[in-house]
Order: structure tokens, then sequence, then C-alpha cells
DNA sequence: GTCTATAGCGCGATAGAC
DNA sequence: GTCTATCGCGCTATAGAC
């Protein structure tokens, strides 16, 4: 346990502990980070933090609250409004990764949450607004044909949000490849594949191995 | 409280307990599932559950070597081991998403472990040796001149598993779609891309900070 | 093989001194 | 604004009756 230094050091505000606490929260999980871990990496005891915020969830609020902020911007942005759906859908696809890439913390407590709570069923329900508005501009890009037509819409904007949800999971801000050209890597697999160019691969199946979808 | 039926019901064994306890672990989460819920579920109070099990964390366990099992088993049929490393990388992909899908529960285990505790620790530890295996044959492909070559390989390979990763997230067996089916589309996806093969899209990036990528 | 009852512990949050 | 001390609760796990 470090015992406070009781000499000189820069007073807090909510915001520090917020930012700390959002540190925690993405290394360890929300339901996983107890208030006395938070009020360690400031070097205070726990008492302390309520302070400064009134509870564990207003933490978790005020993280949620910027993700969705930021989420629900980029759709608002010109270049996700005018044009083809392809080119819209390419922009936002690029932008949702940035803007995860930017606040992972804070956008890792929405993809993780479960609903468990009310609170938390709340934020399920806005997360819902988004992943729709994401889906609906998928589905004009295949009503415009742009998009392959042998898999449903709906899947292919799963499996997208999916790719850019997983990015929390593996990035940290001091690796070699900026955010932004990681956001760029994304959408281009999404949309133009993994592939060379030139590649042909064999388009064939695995061989059908029983489909044993457990729990019917 | 579900007070239990006194009169006929099915005994269980360890395995009924286990897959009660999976299908609550993948809808609550493994930490946020109390030993209480998973006795609910079968009707029987939370202290029966310890003449079948030893502890939740055995329930843990149990799942994850499931997901490991499987999961490490896919690299070892013959179609991943022999051909080009294009070909095999697309039926490596496809397979690791149907066993995803088909061991959501279980997959979930290892895909949300945070590594708080020492034997979370231990997951994180094995969770890598699969993730390397992937990486490898990304590289593969990528020497091979099958892959894109303006992001780095290991860019793909996490990527690519961050998709696979996030299907449990949305995944219920129920659905309209088998998980072959699925597991297809997310390999076509990956490897080939969303669009539509006619469909030129801008390839460029949003205007804001667009570098763009790229290092072999 | 299931029950009731409870030990033991860690957590979020509060009270009040300094 | 931080501290020490503690309350109250829910959790895992155990004890022992039936």
């Amino acid at each position: 346990m470090g015992r406070p230094a009781m000499s000189a050091r820069a007073p807090f505000d909510v915001d520090a502990v917020a930012a700390a606490a959002m540190d925690v929260f993405l290394r360890r999980g929300y339901a996983a980070t107890s208030m006395d871990q938070i009020a360690e990496t400031l070097g205070i005891r726990k008492a302390s933090l309520y302070h400064h915020v009134a509870s564990k969830e207003e933490l978790l609020r005020r993280g949620v609250e910027r993700a969705f902020d930021a989420l629900t911007a980029v759709f608002d942005e010109p270049s996700a409004r005018h044009g083809r759906a392809i080119d819209r859908l390419r922009y936002v696809l690029t932008r949702i990764a940035e803007v995860t890439l930017a606040r992972a913390a804070e956008a890792s407590l929405v993809i993780r949450t479960r609903g468990n709570t009310p609170f938390e069923e709340a934020i399920i329900h806005r997360r819902r607004a988004i992943d729709a508005a994401f889906a609906a501009l998928v589905g004009a890009a295949a009503d415009e044909g742009t998009l392959r037509a042998d898999m449903p819409p709906a899947l292919l904007a799963r499996m997208m949000l999916g790719t850019t949800n997983a990015l929390t999971e593996w990035y940290r801000a001091d690796g070699v490849l900026t955010a932004a050209e990681i956001a760029q890597a994304v959408a281009a697999m999404l949309l133009d594949g993994a592939r060379a160019p030139s590649a042909i691969s064999a388009a064939a199946a695995p061989p059908r191995r029983g489909r044993r979808v457990r729990r019917g």
C-alpha cells in the first residue's frame, strides 16, 4: 500500500480522477476494478475519492457519455452525409475506428457492457441506436449495388462493427502504428479484403464436419 | 427465488451443471455471474452446486479447456497444414469462426479474460500461443505474396482474430443463419472484402489527418 | 443429493477527526 | 482534501441436518 506522500503533489480535480479510473477500467474491466485500485494509482486512500466523485457508477457514466458523444458525432460529419453510400461507409468505418482508438478506455466501457443492471441496460439501448445507424448505412450501400450481394447486409454490418469493437482489446497508444494508420487499415481490409488484388484463392468451404451448434 | 420442485426431476451430473453455467456466463459474463444465479437456472440451491463442482473457478477451467482444445485442433487439421498459405489461411479462418460459434460460451470465457488473477494470466498466456500460430499463418501468406502488402501482416492477423472474437458478442444459435454460413461470410469478407467486385470506391482517407499507411 | 444456516471476506460508501 | 475506522451488503464456500 503506497502511503501517500505528504509532501508536494498536484491537487486532483474530478477529471484527473476520471482519467485515472479510465486507465484501470481499460486494463482490468469496470466490474473487476475496485475503488481501492483507482485510489492507489492516484496515491490517495479510497475514501478520498468520494470527495471528487459521488460513486463508482458516476465514473462509468462519465466514460460512456464521452464515448457516445464521439461516436454519434461521426454520423453527423459532412462526409458521412453526402455522396455515394459506399464512400460514406468507408468514411464512417474509418472514423469509428479512429474514435474507438482515440477513446479506447471509454469505448471499451460501452463495448463490454453486458446489461446486468438497469443503468447497463440503458447503455445497451443507446448502443443499439449507433448499431442501427451504421446498419442503415451498410444497407444503403447494398441497395446501391456497391456491396457484395451473397450475404445479408445486416451480417456485414455486424461483422464490421465487431472488428472495430475488438480494437480496444489490443491497441495501446505506444505502438509503432498511429491510430489513424490502423483506422485506415481497418476500412481497407473490411471493404477491399486482405488478399492481394491479384491473388485468387480457392473459395471452397472447409469440408462439412457436422455442424454442432450447441445449446440449440 | 424459485423454490425447487420436490417432485420428479432428472438428477444432475457435473456436465449438466457446467452447461447451465456456460449459458449464464455467456449472457452475464463470468465475474458478474453468481453461483446463486447458476443454481436458480437448475432449480436447486446454491449450496447444492458444491456437491457437483468444487468451486466457481472449476467451471471456468472446464469451459476454457474446451475452448482451447477446439481451437488448437484447428491448426492440426490436414487442410490447415498443406497447400498454399492463402488457402490454409482461408480454411483456418473459417474453422476458427465455426468453432467460436459452436462453442460461443466457452470461447467468450477465453476472449473476455482480462488477466486479473494468476489463473486468468495463465489463460492469457495460452491464448497468446493461438494468436501466434495464426499470425504465423498470416505471415506465411504475406511472404507468399498473396496478401496485400500495404499494411503489416501482424496487424492483419490481429484485425482478423478481432473479427472472429467479436462473433460471441451477438451470435445466438437460434438465428436464421447457421454457424457454418456465418463462418463462410467471415472469411469471405476478411479476405475478399465487403465491396462488390465491380464497385470501385474512393480510397481517400478522411480529410482530417489522413496519413496513408506505409510499411511492409 | 438437496436443504438451511452461517462463516469469512472484499467491496462500495459514509462518518467524523485533522 | 485526505485520513482512519466502520457499516452494510453480497459473494464464495463450508457445516451439518435430513
